[in-house]
RNA sequence: GGUCGCAUAGCUCAGCUGGAUAGAGCAACAGCCUUCUAAGCUGUGGGUCGCAGGUUCGAAUCCUGCUGCGAUCACCA
């Protein structure tokens, strides 16, 4: 790497110039400004307690010995306290045609010797279809997991699914009740659509219902508790845990149909899981670990029974971890899953792809579980993400404004059509090849839309107006790929020979290296959003890697040039560049057309 | 009220561990298809980086306070 010769070589310079050891940090480089000359700058300010000279002599000095004394250095000009160093053509086109080969260029090898890192995504519940808020989720969760892949670690890919508990049993109620045998097969509905309508239906009943008893004097509150509807829920969760068989034969029955939805969903979505936990299996698990923690007095017992941890001296309250009646909240289940976890795959990292709004969930459960004696709990890392939000705040089932997961994905789809009709795109297409264009470039755009956004980030959906397929948008990616393929289809043609390296001699165009400047960068771009958690880091670079390249290719034709070596280092270039793209769009899950 | 997070162009977003005149896209306007795919390229206009202090040779970036927005603080999940 040219950064580390240059930075072992400034620090020898340092030495035999001013007589004095530089540290790491004080010699920074960064990339060059593109209005200044030079690949590579050196920022002189820090250096100056060393040279106790002037920024502008200092970097002089320093240029004349790295010039001097690198091969790669061709030249170097100093603007102020910058050291702007001018790179052999050479040194690139040596990196070039030495990875050009490389299939898998900017992923690293899985380091074998580590633990597995495992990341929880989707984390649905049976209730209702997934909606805008689990694309983020899920679309984040798999890019992540394929992002730290790539860095070199082994990642397992899991997701909990909250089967039980009082929401199913109201869909469970409304069914029985209102459904009269309804099944998606007789009602031509997605089973998790299905089992979400009544869900909204044992709601709306339920409703009627509190209305009528406050209209007949009962007080509000009361009647919110007392409804028949939720009685009868309550007690069919009772039910449930006593294992009777009819309850649960009709809970596993609706289960099934959600997950056949579920499947459908993920499918289109391109999600996938290397293995999937039940809360109806886990929910029972965190309670020996509270039992336990109650005998060793890390935990407490009110008078009533309940049992609490007291986090007063981590900056928390106390935090409850048995009900008076003995059952277990939430927390409880989820210090059992960890565990769970943690020796179910000997996990090095356990990743949460959990909203921000779950951060003090997070917070306390890490501290709980240290309390516990669980010293890698502080290998638990809660990814939190920001809400999507729509135009007029966040989604509310109640007003309506729950963008569903499939309905969009449809949309995208329809968008896409349109767009590529108006376009006349897919004239020349057999119908089964248009569709594929249609879903690719639809759920491009989607993820790509997604996924853009620093994952931390709060975003904003707007569903007026559509997802763009102009500017730094997927679409816009992947039409720069389908070009690069049309171009290297011609090569074909021509019987253009890829296969040989065009040397270290030849003449670059500024903007050929542009491009190949940011391929040189794609490896340690990988690393980068590994260490972040962030695909949005993947997606920028992208953007700016195609942007340039389009440039390139409207700049400096291809076919038309006469030298034979350049047709074939650009056609070379064209190539690589596709390769990344589509490397990179890998990671977020984007599919790319050879045609658009 | 306590805790945590966020605030950059009309809109949506970049800006890596502090470094040069803060960048893209969308929208607006003006150009570029007899030339490898115009879902592209070029140009113009648009900013008190929420406000006020501080640290530093240097702050959108770090610290403090304030304002605004959001999340959270359940014997819910």
């Amino acid at each position: 790497m040219i950064e580390q010769i240059i930075i072992s070589n400034v620090a020898k310079g340092i030495e035999s110039l001013f007589n004095a050891k530089a540290e790491e940090k004080q010699i920074q480089l960064q990339r060059t400004k593109k209005e200044f000359e030079g690949d590579i700058t050196i920022v002189v300010f820090p250096l100056i307690r060393l040279s106790k000279k002037s920024p502008e002599e200092t970097a002089t000095l320093i240029g004349n010995y790295l010039h001097e004394n690198v091969d790669e250095v061709n030249d170097f000009n100093v603007i102020k306290g910058f050291l702007n160093l001018v790179i052999d053509d050479k040194y690139w086109l040596g990196f070039f045609n030495e990875n050009l080969k490389k299939s898998n260029y900017g992923e690293a090898a899985t380091h074998k010797d580590s633990d597995p890192v495992v990341i929880e995504y989707s984390a649905p519940n049976t209730n209702k279809p997934l909606h805008l808020g689990h694309i983020r989720n899920n679309l984040l969760g798999h890019s992540v997991a394929s992002i730290l892949q790539a860095s070199g670690s082994e990642v397992k890919r899991v997701n909990l699914v909250n089967d039980r508990g009082i929401h199913i049993c109201k869909s469970m109620i409304a069914w029985q009740k209102w459904g009269e045998g309804n099944t998606p097969e007789s009602s031509q509905k997605k089973g998790d659509r299905l089992v979400g309508d009544f869900y909204v239906l044992f709601d709306q009943k339920y409703k009627i219902e509190v209305q009528k008893l406050i209209a007949s004097g009962v007080e509000p509150k009361l009647a919110e508790k007392e409804s028949p509807l939720l009685i009868e829920a309550q007690q069919m969760l009772q039910q449930w845990e006593r294992n009777d068989p009819e309850i649960r034969a009709l809970w596993e029955r609706m289960n099934n149909w959600v997950y056949a939805g579920f499947d459908k969903t993920y499918e289109r979505m391109g999600i996938s899981f290397d293995k999937t936990y039940f809360e109806s299996e886990t929910y029972l698990l965190g309670k020996t670990i509270v039992e336990e923690g109650l005998k060793k007095d890390i935990l407490f017992k009110k008078d009533n029974g309940s049992v609490w941890a007291d986090l007063t001296n981590d900056g928390q309250d106390e935090k409850l971890l048995l009900r008076a009646d003995g059952t277990s909240v939430y927390m409880t289940q989820d210090l059992g899953t960890a565990i769970l976890r943690y020796n179910d795959f000997k996990a090095g990292r356990l990743i949460y792809v959990v909203g921000n709004e779950q951060n003090y969930h997070f917070e306390v459960l890490e501290i709980i579980l240290k309390k516990l004696g669980y010293g890698w709990a502080e290998n638990i890392h809660h990814l939190s993400y920001g809400m999507v939000e729509l135009p007029h705040g966040k989604m509310k089932s109640r007003e309506g404004t729950v963008v569903d997961a499939d309905d969009l994905m449809e949309e995208m789809y329809q968008t896409s059509k349109r767009m590529t009709v108006e376009l006349g795109k897919t004239s020349d297409f057999s119908e089964e090849e248009a569709k594929q264009l249609y879903e690719t470039v639809g759920m491009g755009a989607l993820k790509y839309f997604m996924l853009k956004v620093d994952p931390k980030k709060s975003m904003l959906f707007n569903p007026e107006e559509s997802i763009d397929f102009t500017g730094n948008t997927g679409p816009f990616i992947q039409y720069t790929y389908a070009r690069i393929q049309s171009l290297l289809r011609k090569a074909n043609e021509l019987k253009i020979n890829l296969v040989k390296t065009s040397g270290k001699t030849l003449e670059m165009a500024q903007k050929e290296k542009n491009v190949l400047r940011l391929i040189y960068d794609y490896p340690s771009v990988i690393q980068n959003a590994a260490q972040n958690l962030s695909p949005a880091m993947i997606a920028n670079y992208t953007y700016d890697l195609v942007k340039e390249y389009n440039q390139f290719y409207q700049e400096v034709p291809v076919f038309k040039e006469t030298s034979k070596a350049k047709i074939i280092f650009r056609l070379q270039l064209s190539r690589f560049t596709a390769q990344i793209i589509k490397s990179a769009m890998g990671l977020l899950g984007i599919n790319l057309p050879d045609r658009m």
